[in-house]
Order: C-alpha cells, then structure tokens, then sequence
DNA sequence: AGCGTGACAGCAAGCGCTTTCTATGTACGT
DNA sequence: ACGTACATAGAAAGCGCTTGCTGTCACGCT
C-alpha cells in the first residue's frame, strides 16, 4: 500500500541503506547514484515515514511551542515570531522542523499533558510562552517535566515567563514588574491619586509582577493602597469592562483606572464610555503589552511595549542553538512607556 | 538511561505485551496485574516513546491545524475552537491527542511543506483554515496533496476555506460572498453611491469572493463599479491605512469605505482621521468579520459577523468523527450584517 | 608490480512498541 | 468427572528506518 524506503531501493537498484544516506545526505554518495535515488523516490512519490525515522535515530524535528491563549495576539504575536526563527518549514533554518504551537488555554493540566505529549515524541525543543501559574503543587509537576526534558535532550526555553531554577531551561522574561511601575509613575507624575487597578486571575506570575510594579509605584510616592482599588479578573475585554463597573461602584471618585493588559483596557473604556465618563477628561486609563489594535482605539491607549515579536525570535533562535545563552541561563526583556491619549491629569 | 516498555514489564514482573495492554487498555487485563503494571509505571516515571508506538501501531495522534497567520486573531479564535473540540489535551475527546498548529504565514511553499511534515508524522486529521491561493499550480499541488492524505487515512476538513473537490475533504466554507454583497447592500441603502473598497491580496479566495460580493451589490443596484475605487492590500491595519489613503487621493469625493477585514478597517478609520476626515459624518467604513475588538473601536464598527469559534468547532467534531459530516461533504457558513455606528448616510 | 588508501555501497542489527497467535488456567455445563 | 469455553498472559514477529561495520573496487605511490 504505502512506499517504503525499501521501494525506493528496489526501483533504484540500491540498498535501502543508500537511499537511506541520499535522503539524509550526511555521508558520501556518488553522484550518479545519488541521481538515481532521487529519481525513483519522485517517481514513487515516496514520503519518508517520521515514527520510524524518529524511532531508529532516535531524535525528532518537533519542537513544541506551548502558548496560554493562542486567540490572545500577546500570545499570536510571539508564537509567529518562534515559529519563524525555528525555521518551521521555510524558515531560516533550512533543516525541516515542525513547528508546532499548543494551546494550554490557561490549564495547568493541559499545560503538563502537553508536555508529556511533547516528551513522547522526543521533542527536539520546547518553548513556553507567557507567565506561569503560581499553585505550588502545580509548578513543581511543571518543573520536574522541564528537569526531565531538558535531561533528555530537549532544549526548553521560556520566553515571557519567569525563570524555572534548576530545570536546565533558558529564561527570556519580561520586566512587567518595572514596566508595571513606570506606567503608574506616569499617572502618578500626572496628578492622579485615586487610580483604580485590574489585575488579571489571581495565581499567575504576570499578573503579581505587573501588580507589585504598581502598588510599588504607589508606596514610592507615599500613596495609600486602598485594597478596594483593585480588582482581579482575567485577561481579556469583558473581564476589564465588568471590573470597571465595579471598581466604580466602590469607588465613584477614581481618576485612573490602569488594566493588567490591552484587552482589559479596552473593556475599561467601554465601561467608562458607558458609565458617562470621558477618557481621559474624567477619568485617564491605561493598559499593557501594546498590541496592534491599541493604537487604534480612541483616545489612544497608555500602555507598556513589550517587544514580543523580538523577545520570540530570540527565544526561537536560542531553542535552535543558533544564539548564544544569555548568561546565567537568563535574561531580562524591558518595557517601554508608550504615552498617548487615554492618560491625561485628573479632571483634565 | 530511558526507561522502556520491557524495564516496565520487568519491574512489573510481566510480559512487555501486559504492559502495552495495560497502557492501551483495549485487552483484557487482570485488575491485580494492571494495577502492578500501573504502579512500576509510575514508579520507574516511564513516558511512552511517541514514534516507536506510532511505528509498530501504524497510526497517530497527531492531528494538525494550518492557519494563514497565528498573529491574527480571526485564524487565533478559529484554532482554538478546533482545537478545544480535538479534546488537544483535557478537550472532550478523552483520548490524548496532539492537536498542533502550523503557521504557514500565507506562503504557498510553507503550506504544502507543513502538509509533507504531517503526512510523514501519519497525522490522524488535518484541518486547513482560512483562504486557498488561487495559483493554479499550487492549487494543483495541493490539491494532490491532499488527496493523498485522505487515501493515507487523514481525516482532511477545510475550515473556511472554499471546498477542493476530488480531494476527499469535507469543506466548511464561510459565505463571503453573500456577507459582502448584504454589507455594500446596506451602504447602498443608507444612500452611499461613491465607495471605496481595499481588498486583500489579489491570489486568495476569500478576497475575490467578497469583493465579488461586493460588485454584485454595486450591479443590482445599478452603480457603475469605478476601477479606481478598488485598491488591493494585505490582510492587516497598515495596509488598510495606506490603502485608504490611495483611495482618497484617487477619489477624494468617495462618502464610504468597505475593507476586507476588521484590521483593515481600523486603519482606515485612522487614515481617515488623520486625514481629518470624521467617521461616520464624512466618511462611513465598513469591516469584515467582527472580531473581538471591532465593537472597541470609536465609532464601533458596521462588519460582518463570521462565527469562527462555532465553525472551528465544528471542523474539529468533523475532523474526530464526532459529527456527522455534511451532505455532499460541503457546508456553507452564513455571516451574520452587524450595523454599528461607522455607517451612517453620507453627508450624515 | 605490489600495496596502502580512499570512496562508496551493502549487511544486518537494532530502535521500542503493538498485535497475532498460542499457551495456560479456571469455571462451567451435563 | 470430563470436555468446552472463556479469561488472561506470553512469545515472537514485525513496523520502516538508521548506522556501525564490513567489503569491494580503483587509484596512486614507491
């Protein structure tokens, strides 16, 4: 039914042995005979059985990219930017890798069979994306699964999340603690006093990094942290719309509402907008990472530039071995202020 | 160093066959002798070899999701409902599969090469989402392709995608012609007589199909279809802007401006404001398949909504066999006219 | 002329798992 | 009690490929 290499071999008068050698091209054969080969295995249209290529060398071009929300651009963004170094096909790498992303959608358990998944098929590389989930039981299962892989041969990178000691993985991360903290001293520098925060869920690092950045800010400048003025929710649109409306129901009197990430600002100012508030006349607000559509909205958003699309290449680039480790095994990937229209002083 | 199905069957004081029977569990098996099994599995931390299995099994749990470009979210929304459904891990499937996907970033050659590496993995279904290049030798090779994936097994299911007859696959196509020809219709019904159109890039199907929409809207209702009111771009905001400034340097009298996406549309909302023109007073604009940002936007903007989630879901229930698949193997999928504040008559 | 030396090509032994077929008990029915 | 049927467990034959090792020439050097 299915073309073997032994086909191939037959119709080209070789052992399979030779095909075998053509097609992975890292031993000498003569060019007529190379010729041959590759004219029987078009003839054939022979497809090179992965399992057992995989099973006999033992390796494998897989390499996994794990991302929380692959219909969050955040994650969209990175993904493509790995994929492209790691040189899935056409990529620069030239060898053939199958670059594939997983989406975890946030589960700590998908997130771990993922891996297991991935460990199976002896994954070349593994890179994970995004912040990590806090639960203690949760994250030593994690680090075990990298210890492994990495002790097996599997290069892991994290990229955005934050170092995993002991695991033998390469951390990019991102500075969302300082950028937390810029982007509230902004604020601050603005006038404002009462600012509202929305966090994202409770037990991811991002999210504590970016809060602890905030209330810094606030502790630096000598500002009460009124545990009311924040709320926690997930990372998307609807959470930062019904967040705002509570924030403002237990605090009519903010001046600022700063949201964990772009989609959750972008829900703050539709709450405002439908609240009656104008932005940034009433009330000034600001999000985070800075995706495509940001720009775009009107006023347009405060927000923190995270180089994603570099962050990603590099990471990609370090799970394919053609960078360098950044030493100690990790590296810190800082923010940028963008200031723009959504950010303004207090009653404007 | 790693451990085998036979340092199991030792450790469990059975056969290799036992053990495989346990991990398969499609055999018959002595509770005592599975739960012996079980434990030395877990206490040797053994991780079953992927190729090796795949290999002896002939088959995989592999199962691929090929997207245009993972950044964006229309293609983002759609993989991940495929992929919740795949039951990827934890999904509703029970049966641990790996649903990946592979960005082909719209390149002909990356396509068909991401199709090689999965049918060398003997991937178990394969779902291809968005629009087909309308190159007819790509076609022809994709075509191919993909017949020969079918004969190999692979469940093939297209999501958005117009249907490749010959080829065995089940086609999910989105209507886009019809949502285009019901979106000009309502411009032409709010009085608009002179509008632009930035389509996407001239080799796709899904630009041709709703531009084609659009000019049937423009014939019924009598409106000479100007040449120079259609301007081709990509698929993203940038394009948008710079086409829309084209446009107005064509035809600075043009009342309404129709995109070939949401992205699309958000740039021409800006280069429209940057042209100092107002939306929808002067000029009214029009998108194409409400995503989730497009009701952020100010004005929120008139699209056409597509339901991605809804169809990726059905692909992946099409592509596990858990849905029957429709009659003649071909479904079309209606978007839903959304009329929000960026239309209004013109001279408003 | 004789032999060392490359340059190729082939043999054959696995890689780790699945699965058919066979063997061994055990429990029935009569 | 004896034969039959059923439930389990094992032996062993691959699945299709890679690769170390073993030839076999043909060439060039002394």
């Amino acid at each position: 039914m299915t073309v073997t290499l032994a086909d191939v071999a037959a119709r080209a008068q070789v052992s399979p042995a030779t095909v075998s050698r053509v097609l992975n091209g890292n031993y000498p054969v003569a060019a007529t005979t190379r010729e041959r080969v590759l004219k029987a295995v078009d003839e054939l249209d022979y497809v090179l059985n992965g399992p057992a290529s995989a099973l006999a060398a033992a390796t494998s071009d897989l390499v996994g990219i794990l991302v929380n929300d692959i219909a969050d651009p955040f994650f969209g963004i990175m993904a493509s930017a790995i994929q492209a170094e790691i040189g899935g096909p056409g990529g620069r790498a030239g060898g053939e890798r199958l670059a594939v992303v997983c989406n975890t959608g946030g589960s700590p358990e998908r997130e771990l069979t993922y891996l297991t998944l991935l460990q199976r098929q002896r994954a070349a590389a593994v890179v994970l994306t995004g912040g990590a989930i806090e639960d203690a039981p949760h994250k030593a299962a994690m680090d075990a699964k990298l210890r492994k892989l990495a002790d097996a041969g599997t290069r892991v990178v994290l990229c955005g999340r934050p170092q995993a000691p002991e695991t033998g993985a390469i951390a990019l991360t991102f500075d969302n603690r300082g950028g937390g903290r810029e982007l509230t001293e902004h604020l601050i520098g603005l006038g404002h006093r009462r600012l509202g925060y929305i966090a994202g869920p409770q037990e991811r690092t991002t999210t504590r990094h970016r809060l602890e950045g905030h209330r810094d800010a606030l502790a630096a400048h000598g500002i009460e942290d009124d545990p009311r003025w924040t709320v926690h929710g997930r990372y998307d649109r609807r959470s930062g719309y019904e967040a705002t409306l509570e924030l403002l129901r237990r605090d009519p009197s903010l001046t600022a509402v700063v949201a964990a990430n772009d989609s959750v600002a972008l829900g703050a100012c539709a709450a405002l907008r439908d609240s009656g508030l104008r932005i940034p006349d009433e009330v000034s607000v600001a999000g985070f990472d800075d995706l495509p559509f940001s720009i775009d909205v009107v006023p347009a958003l405060t927000t923190v530039r995270l180089p994603l699309a570099e962050a990603g290449a590099r990471a990609g680039r370090i799970a394919m071995g053609r960078e360098e480790e950044p030493p100690g095994g990790i590296a810190s990937v800082r923010g940028e202020l963008m200031v723009r229209g959504s950010t303004a002083g207090p009653r404007g």
